[in-house]
DNA sequence: GAACCGATATAACGCGGTTATGGCACCATG
DNA sequence: CATGGTGCCATAACCGCGTTATATCGGTTC
């Protein structure tokens, strides 16, 4: 029995302004009343719809996997996997340097907005919506063992891997531990891709020519 | 002109009660007035001190880094620097695991007390610091090209390379995106490095060898 | 149309980082 | 040994921000 119709427009708009504001100004210009002013609405409605800022924080997470699931499930699937895994992860990179703090807030690398419940722990984190957003990732690799590019261990692992690799290197480029943006793609995460790709059981010519074509397929997208 | 020699013992003693406070609590828990009190002051010493709260993380940021340093200078070097890589590694998760939370402060995954001046940005970080915690590693695989296991690419880029994978396996290992610790680590930290060597030049055997070698190396050393 | 229910606007609360203020220990001088 | 000065520190107050108590208003139900 419901007095007024939730709109549920109210919800989506916060989440949406909460978004934004944290992509111009960073996880501390996360705040409850300037979200809620840009919104039209009071402090109450955090409460109402979110139980608290914390809730916000989680809210944005979750449409944060959600928009870079719809990233990745955007890039085209070709009939080269070890391509598709190259150009997924320059999507995946992009979505990254694209909202830094969102990026941040979906993986727990800040905190905003309250301290008094831990919002986003280092151990705590969405798991579930991780998985979900990297569901494409794991289905090129699995293409790849089925195409015989993969052959060493299986593939759940060579994905955990790809992902290591990956996250760690977005994290490291957000921190400022390498020099400049393009130098970094060249010079780290494009070798640690054919690389890993080696490892795995691709030889190095189809390697190389996969990392190239990905590359070119995700530019072509992307202007 | 100094009117009272600062003793030096008070900072010591701030960052090692802000250290405890942080194994304990977590971010939330590294708070002014709790950390006053349990280094036996008051809240103005963290301003003449550090500037602030800010300050005070970041001075955690530093000896966090110091201790990793010295974590990693007591592995042991031997004759085989692929092994030496994959005790280094272990070396490096344990520290990370040992005390999670001020690994995360030493590189910006979370940000505890205060956010009117951003403490670590998602953009900020201390660079430098974390170039030396990986002197050691990067000595060891100038060894390994030095010796020939390693000859595809150069040094820095390979350096650059395994520190990402092993970077981005804990973070994601932290966040708990991975089952069990013993799990993850044998099906996907040790391919991962394997893996990468292999793709560096090393040969499956010998980098299957060294990875066995570096872990006993480092099963022996810490019980 | 009357009673009720839940969302919301307003205003106040409390915690925690910060800062104004006064005192005091120490060093430098004569 | 006296005296002035310097700057660290204890106390207490300030302010911003998440939160919460309270009154109100709109819609649904009988």
């Amino acid at each position: 029995m419901r007095s007024r119709p939730e709109d549920p427009d109210l919800r989506a708009r916060l989440v949406a302004a909460a978004i934004r504001l944290l992509a111009e100004g960073g996880p501390e210009a996360l705040q409850a009343r300037p979200l809620v002013a840009e919104a039209g609405t009071s402090t109450m409605a955090v409460y109402t719809r979110f139980g608290g800022m914390p809730g916000v924080v989680e809210a944005v997470a979750e449409e944060g996997f959600r928009l870079l699931a719809a990233r990745l499930d955007a890039v085209p699937e070709t009939a080269d996997p070890v391509a598709d895994i190259f150009g997924l992860a320059l999507g995946y990179r992009q979505a990254a340097l694209d909202n830094p703090h969102l990026y941040g807030v979906m993986f727990g690398l800040t905190a905003p907005a309250g301290r008094r419940v831990p919002t986003v722990q280092v151990t705590a984190g969405t798991p579930q919506l991780g998985q979900r957003a990297f569901e494409r990732l794991t289905g090129a690799v699995r293409r790849a063992y089925d195409a015989g590019r993969f052959h060493v261990g299986e593939p759940s692992s060579a994905a955990a891997q790809l992902w290591s690799g990956l996250h760690g290197f977005i994290t490291l480029e957000l921190a400022g531990y390498f020099g400049a943006e393009d130098d970094s793609l060249a010079q780290v995460l494009a070798p640690l891709g054919a690389n890993l790709a080696v490892g795995l059981g691709d030889d190095l010519e189809s390697a190389a020519a996969s990392s190239l074509a990905g590359a070119g397929a995700w530019l072509r997208e992307n202007r």
